[in-house]
DNA sequence: GTTATGTTTTTTGAATTCAAAATTAAAAAA
DNA sequence: TTTTTTAATTTTGAATTCAAAAAACATAAC
């Protein structure tokens, strides 16, 4: 018998707060109004708060004590700190992927990357760009770690800095990600590690020299 | 004109119920009943229900959907994936100071550990180990991120687990944090981090070990 | 004596209410 | 016209209230 799930308001209001700020619905730098959009939801301010409060947690809002929740405006140095972040915790995730993965999902990883690698100079950036996400939140899930799950919030900041926009082409990026599924499938933690730690790492140097070129030009 | 400083009552309660928990006043599965203790504090529900949210997410309370808050369990493979965590974060906290820390902070982290220098075969455990939690959490300030703050849980999970008990005895540790210092002081980043992960690493195999002997045991 | 059933009490999740603070708008003074 | 002051409105932070769910208890059946 499967239990009755209990879907508890907090948590669809949550997601539906985030789908919002990621879909560009509600912009950086713009105010919550707690009342307005309790209402446009159906619901009281009790559980969007509580909402709030965990997208806090995931930088996605910030609060300023009496003055109210906003959604959160990245600034160029957070950006680059949580690629650092990013190059340490996934790569953490690689190696204990390395020990627990299972065939199966060796296979699905695989898979991931098997429509592009057929035809590589005509890649289709949008599709890469979902296999690329899907890629990094499944090592941090087969990871099964407690605490790099409460990390997942580095994905979600990913989509709003970058918007559907690749800090490295495919043409560069396809072949590290092949590696590292070949290291993890070779059970080598060390390699799968490093691989995905340099992996990051050229891409935030990368973005450091775009942020800086931006900069640069004002 | 200094502005006055606003308490709000969330972070105060939080504070305080931090301190119940880390303190062993409220015990790790023992059942958080948020009327008695909102009384207590002599503050309503509404409050404790957000620092509850903000421990949640430290790993300090649990919350079970519609059955309540406990305080945290930690499972020995709860424990040991902080270390693994922290081996990393940390790392990374090690390489960003050795970018940025100051002279000044330079001297204050040699001043943690001057006592103990004097007279190596008597130190004082309780002393040792305030040192020794104060270094870590000093260097993830110094690092300046964001993303390592919102981690300073770390510590604090590490103090339930481990309370007042260090992993590892002076002997073995002392020179190693000195040798963090050095290399920081030397803006040796790469060899911060890797003494500093080396330093999380040694601890986190011999943890594995005792928490297996445990198991071992019964 | 143990297990099952029904009832009461407690506790949670969420809405509502209220006071204090911040923001905005309006009026008065320079 | 611009700046300052005052008043009105909005919004937050926190308390209170209320319904639904869970836990505890008592009673009845086996």
């Amino acid at each position: 018998m499967t239990p009755i799930e209990h879907i508890d308001l907090t948590k669809r209001v949550y997601e539906e707060l985030k789908k919002m700020i990621l879909e560009g619905e509600l912009n950086p730098g713009q105010k919550i109004l707690q009342e307005k959009i309790a209402e446009q939801l159906g619901i009281s301010r009790t559980p969007l708060l509580k909402a709030l409060q965990m997208l806090e947690y995931e930088l996605l809002v910030e609060s300023i004590p009496r003055r109210g929740m906003y959604v959160k405006k990245l600034s160029a140095a957070e950006i680059i700190d949580i690629f650092y972040a990013r190059e340490v915790l996934e790569g953490l995730a690689a190696r204990l992927s390395a020990q627990k993965i299972s065939e199966n999902q060796i296979v699905q990883l695989r898979g991931l990357f098997d429509p592009f690698l057929q035809d590589k100079d005509n890649i289709n950036f949008e599709a890469y760009e979902k296999a690329d996400r899907r890629f990094h939140i499944m090592i941090l899930k087969i990871s099964d770690s407690t605490v790099l799950k409460r990390l997942e919030m580095i994905g979600n900041v990913l989509l709003i800095a970058y918007q559907a926009s690749l800090v490295r082409p495919p043409s560069e990026t396809l072949s590290e990600h092949i590696a590292i599924i070949e290291a993890m499938s070779a059970r080598n933690g060390d390699l799968a590690e490093k691989l995905c730690r340099d992996h990051i790492r050229k891409s935030r140097i990368k973005l450091i020299k775009e942020l800086e070129m931006q900069v640069g030009h004002r």
